[in-house]
DNA sequence: AGCGACAATGTGAACGCTAACATTTTTGCC
DNA sequence: GGCAAAAATGTTAGCGTTCACATTGTCGCT
């Protein structure tokens, strides 16, 4: 391939500023702060730029002004309808001010994450985006010392590394456990991931709060391995019905399970909610369509993201924070399935 | 804040160089190529290193090696599920050999497609990734120039700029015609996107021309907007039944639309396929558990950033690649919709 | 005409790292 | 013990920008 014999050899500054007949510096001045220049140069320059078709090479500009407009964020799982809203509404509301969105994928593993964290601190982002709030002593040491900001996001805590933006999964779990006990059911169940996934252990800890509160201590748990696909949530159905077939209402940790029992169960002639009542969580996009319609919680994913771009827009402009932490809360959605 | 008023300066290689009384360079080494230094020294830098937290900068890095190490992709949509597949593919896949997935989105706008491609391009990705094999003049002769490889996905063209890993969007449409026509459909549908979104346009084309090829000349068109959402599907069937009442089968451009009309129609108590056949595209996970489960066409998502990945680091390691154009081929999936 | 003020442009040096080469130290061998 | 080869380490220069400052040019005003 003749591409690979001849290195086309980029244009930089000093080329353009040489049949500019000019600096270099002038010619960065073209780009960066045009009123500074005359307006005769300007023209001139530019033509030059557009004739070379030169392109400022950022990973230089980035190292002399120790600043890469680049923001970190890390999330457990790129393919997860949730985090990619809230990853779009970050990447939108970054981009306004022209920060570029540098997304990790955990693949929902601890140690996979610290790894990223370390890998992206190495990068230099002006700010970094983390899923959840639990992570290790080592790490929050790295993120405290990297000295830029960083954001804890889908689930509330305390004391933050720095600041934080989400909704007490716990309190919604709560939540559940108080609808669930008014609407009559007593033999209760939850199917969602725990291991690695500590926003879903939050939800069930805050339900089993909920119930005990009501006088019912035993919940019948059935823990489901990674993708939390709709398939996976049916064969969580087969699993509650073969081993607790006295169930009379389950909450699913997410509506991806939660969308995938109750179509089982439409499949299976189970009626819902009558013989069995179903509650997720996330309020997924089809939540509302399938029939029975689900009743879940609505939880702000756009917002989380939205909000979490301009405090860093805010701390990256010098602005004071209000609040470090911003509790964004969730939504209770009766539908038809419980 | 204490924070802002004492910036914890970052160490460098030269601060562990001199802590450990050596050379900046033997640190580097350390770091990079540990084989080349003695054993006893590798350690007390290491120490050293570790004490101090030290983490490499890579902006300088990339800028003294001129690689970044980072691959840029562009796709139209960060929450659409089937995109999110092929990223996580190819995030897996560059992980593997230590890069980094810059991942832009263009909200499905030409404009800000060509945007992204200069902003990216700036940042000097290692590879570049695009969606599509459409673009302008311009961006094209952007991308033969920035002499990295470029891989156009999700769709096959004759010439592609360098490299292009995808299955015929018009050879689905062209498939599902000749199905449809087999099945004794006759007065036949489409709703989906058709601005901004060419696979979908393609999908089209192909449908009309197997259509006309069995003397079906008229395809009843109904365009819909932006989110290709569920309820936007269950939109178009509303208005579908409005303007052509006479229809007896309708494919959608995409599965997220028709899972959305499919669920509209088993709400209004219209008996698929029996009054009216559905076909989707893209098979996406809940589409073979609904009731009745979706005809559609599964489309290699998974692989197109998977194949796209290994190409990029065979291009990478200076590697011949076979075939400049992959054909991944897609597969139909009768179910019970149609 | 001459002065100061401001506008326009240019000149080093620095950002933190690594490639390439140079030098020093160690090792094996007769 | 001395020598060459190999191993370990050091030195210099640059990657392509921008910052801080220095210089030159232009203009209005007395």
């Amino acid at each position: 391939m003749s591409k690979t014999l001849l290195p086309p050899k980029r244009s930089r500054l000093e080329d353009v500023a040489r049949q500019a007949g000019v600096s270099a510096q002038t010619v960065s001045r073209v780009l960066r702060k045009p009123g500074l220049v005359a307006e005769a140069t300007r023209q001139r320059v530019q033509s030059v730029i557009d004739r070379l078709g030169y392109l400022p090479d950022l990973v230089a500009s980035n190292l002399a002004t120790s600043s890469t407009r680049m923001v970190a964020a890390i999330i457990p799982s790129l393919a997860s309808s949730v985090f990619a809203d809230t990853m779009q509404a970050l990447s939108a509301t970054l981009a306004t001010n022209g920060y570029q969105l540098l997304i990790g994928d955990s693949n929902y593993s601890p140690e996979h994450e610290d790894e990223l964290v370390q890998a992206m601190l190495g990068r230099r982002p002006d700010a970094i985006v983390l899923t959840g709030t639990s992570r290790s002593k080592k790490v929050r040491a790295l993120l405290a010392r990297a000295g830029v900001p960083v954001v804890e996001t889908w689930n509330l805590t305390a004391n933050p590394i720095d600041l934080c933006v989400g909704f007490s999964n716990h309190a919604a779990g709560f939540d559940i456990a108080r609808y669930i006990f008014r609407r009559g059911y007593r033999r209760v169940a939850f199917i969602g991931r725990l291991r690695n996934d500590p926003r879903s252990e939050d939800r069930l800890r805050g339900f089993r709060e909920g119930l005990r509160g009501h006088g019912m201590s035993s919940v019948r748990v059935i823990e489901v391995g990674d993708p939390a696909s709709p398939e996976v949530g049916a064969a969580g159905i087969d699993e509650l019905l073969r081993r607790y077939p006295d169930a009379d209402a389950v909450f699913f940790g997410s509506d991806r399970l939660a969308i995938g029992g109750l179509l089982a169960c439409v499949r299976r002639g189970i009626a819902v909610p009558e013989r069995l009542a179903i509650v997720g969580f996330g309020d997924f996009e089809i939540s509302s369509l399938t029939m029975p319609s689900l009743t879940t919680i609505a939880v702000p994913t756009w917002e989380i993201g939205s909000i979490t771009g301009e405090l860093v827009l805010a701390r990256l402009a010098g602005r004071e924070i209000p609040e470090r932490i911003v509790d964004l809360g969730y939504r209770f959605i009766q539908r038809e399935s419980a």
